[in-house]
DNA sequence: TAACTTACAAACATTGACATCTGTCACTCT
DNA sequence: AGAGTGACAGATGTCAATGTTTGTAAGTTA
């Protein structure tokens, strides 16, 4: 007889496997094709065991997109808890985010379209991270002002705002229309340059 | 026997009957179900008549988007035009892109459907108006640079800052994904701030 | 002779029979 | 007692035949 906590680290490994070979067979046969009998059959199980570990076809490719946005948001995360000049923190949140997002979209479609599918399908596992952009953003936004860099009468609408203003830079909808228009470095510029207008609007108090 | 002037009348007049049942029977029917027979048919005629006076389908539905554009280049370029502070011509212009926009594409949704479709097929019809805002925007930023407004170094890559900074207001995606969301008081408010913050970062030469 | 029609070919969409997939359940194995 | 299986129902997807639409050409009307 096995110990219940011996058993519950083991279903805890299943699930990792079956994530790693969903992610594997995903990028293999992009998500059209994928079905929950392939993921099932690369690690040589039935594929109803895969349904013990996860509630539903989409309930797995949710727990995907989770750990994939669990990889961006926590640099994120870091840039805007840190301390340092807003203005600074705050170009380099953005670049950070421009940067996973445009390698993810282009580098990686079929994964992505994943976590675009997802996003439509389970709109609450992306929304809890968008709130945390949002945090960010209102943090380092009151970070500016408290130390003098920026006057911001509303950071919650500021933070809206900025973020708006930045979104064609890292929105899958306009990186995906740009695709191999621009070079990731030309891109990279002008939302910096877009940034420190943005940044001068801020400093001079406009919102 | 008719004299070639009069001909040639008639058949511009017969155009114009045409485009305008093929906008009554999209509106009626939506784009995915319109035929050209149906388009014949509101009109009593024969289905190859029409293609007398459009060379294909997609030059009817493109000849439909040319007028839908002009609808609103037209008010456009006059505020580009006319005399006065350069940032209340830029506030004035979105604001009439962005009201212009969300009637149609909320209020008129098969009718934006189309144009959105052909927007998709014939790239060339909507680039060259595309091409007009930007010009539009080139000329502001002058002027408000001439009277001593702004400082600007470069206005064709400020025009596209600017342009993409106040792009989730009016672009039928964004416009799409919000709909019902805001009303469209709260959404002109808050493209009117989020203009003056990048006003204000022009007033400080931040370009 | 320009506006229009009828008749037809080729491209495209719809449908319905068939196959595959998702999700469940009673069961075995360790 | 919880990890895993085999067999099955219902939902979803595929594919070939059938119908509809686009686009053309030869002919008719005013």
């Amino acid at each position: 007889m096995r110990s219940p906590e011996k058993a519950a680290v083991a279903a805890e490994d299943t699930r990792e496997r079956i994530l790693q070979a969903a992610e594997a067979v995903l990028r293999r046969y992009g998500l059209a094709k994928t079905t929950v009998v392939d993921v099932a059959r690369a690690l040589d199980m039935s594929h109803a065991n895969v349904y013990r570990h996860f509630e539903s076809k989409a309930a797995l490719l949710d727990a995907l997109v989770e750990r994939w946005l669990a990889a961006i948001t926590e640099p994120l995360a870091a840039i805007a808890e840190r301390d340092g000049p807003a203005a600074l923190r705050l170009e380099e949140w953005f670049l950070t985010l421009i940067d996973f997002k445009r390698r993810n979209i282009l580098g990686e479609p079929e994964l992505f379209a994943t976590y675009h599918a997802a996003t439509e399908a389970a709109r609450g596992v992306v929304e809890a991270h968008l709130a945390r952009y949002h945090d960010h953003l209102v943090r380092i936004l009151r970070d500016g002002v408290a130390n003098g860099e920026w006057a911001v009468s509303d950071p919650d609408t500021a933070a809206r705002i900025v973020r708006n203003a930045m979104r064609v830079y890292f929105d899958p909808h306009h990186v995906k229309a740009d695709a191999g228009q621009r070079s990731d470095e030309e891109v990279r510029e002008e939302a910096r340059r877009s940034l420190r207008l943005v940044v001068a609007g801020l400093a001079a108090g406009a919102l």
